[in-house]
DNA sequence: GTTTGTGCAAATTTTTTGCATTACA
DNA sequence: TGTAATGCAAAAAATTTGCACAAAC
């Protein structure tokens, strides 16, 4: 990540811990930042598994309790691709995009389509609705499933 | 539901437990019967409970098993909405749709967009990804909570 | 008669909660 | 110094698994 992004993403937790009268502390920017150095999708055992690598003493509860706030704050976005396990990415940032996942070997891919925001905005006038953020997932074959017949399984 | 939908879809099961060699016990129609009875969404701690309400001897582990049967045989669907929990619904002749989840008192609405299933079929070819089904959730505020300040909370 | 499927209970997995202690303000 | 936030462990919630027995085929 860089260190504009870096320090972006630190002034915005910063600012929303201080309008919500939440106190700074330095695992909330751990937190912060661990994520943001990493890429791609997360669940939190990875998380708490990857900042205990190295040597950050942080537990479990910390980080459901503030990933809540990360997500208030805009810079976490929450998927749930089918299984029961929530996992995380950054928010900041990163285009808009939704997913595909194959039901075969799990991998996840992402696409980019203009046209959802815009059914989006069609569905908000429709239904008197505020839409905060959406979720779009198309579960299928992968491309090596689908062209060799076979794809790396997890199971 | 019709004496029809409930033969039809009786008659889908029996066709696909015979394809794949699986047995056709009376659990697995009860099961079936008594989703198709049900209208709206249910996670399997509904359905046991409504199954044991009416005396049906079924256990947790065949609901877990069968609803993987039902799934695979495209007569339910299975949805999560941000919750840690499986959600499900019919799927036989129910015409496809989406979700809106309200945020603050978690109730589900439903809405309709054929431009859905263009970006699917613009993505199936651009990622060489066959799509076998889709999941689209707008999450957000409700039109009781934007009109009045305030709807329906859970928690 | 075989063998798959079932019920039950125990185990696993993921998340939440309670409480004593730490550290921010 | 007062109180929110933390770590830890125990509890809760959702799902999966193991095994003896029942019932399809």
């Amino acid at each position: 990540m860089s260190e504009e992004t870096k320090e972006a993403v630190n002034q915005i937790l910063t600012e929303y811990l201080e309008k919500h009268k939440h106190r700074k502390t330095s695992e909330r920017f751990a937190i912060l930042n661990e994520i943001y150095s990493h890429e791609g999708h997360f669940d939190i055992e990875n998380l708490y598994l990857m900042m205990k690598n190295k040597r950050y003493r942080v537990s479990r509860a910390t980080l459901y309790n503030n990933i809540e706030i990360l997500l208030d704050a805009g810079l976490v976005i929450k998927h749930q691709f089918g299984k029961n396990l929530a996992q995380f990415e950054k928010a900041y940032k990163y285009k808009q995009h939704d997913h595909l996942i194959c039901n075969d070997c799990e991998k996840v891919f992402e696409f980019c389509d203009p046209r959802i925001m815009q059914i989006q905005k069609m569905t908000e006038d429709l239904l008197k609705f505020d839409v905060t953020h959406h979720s779009l997932n198309f579960f299928g074959r992968c491309k090596a499933l689908k062209e060799n017949g076979k794809c790396e399984h997890k199971k």
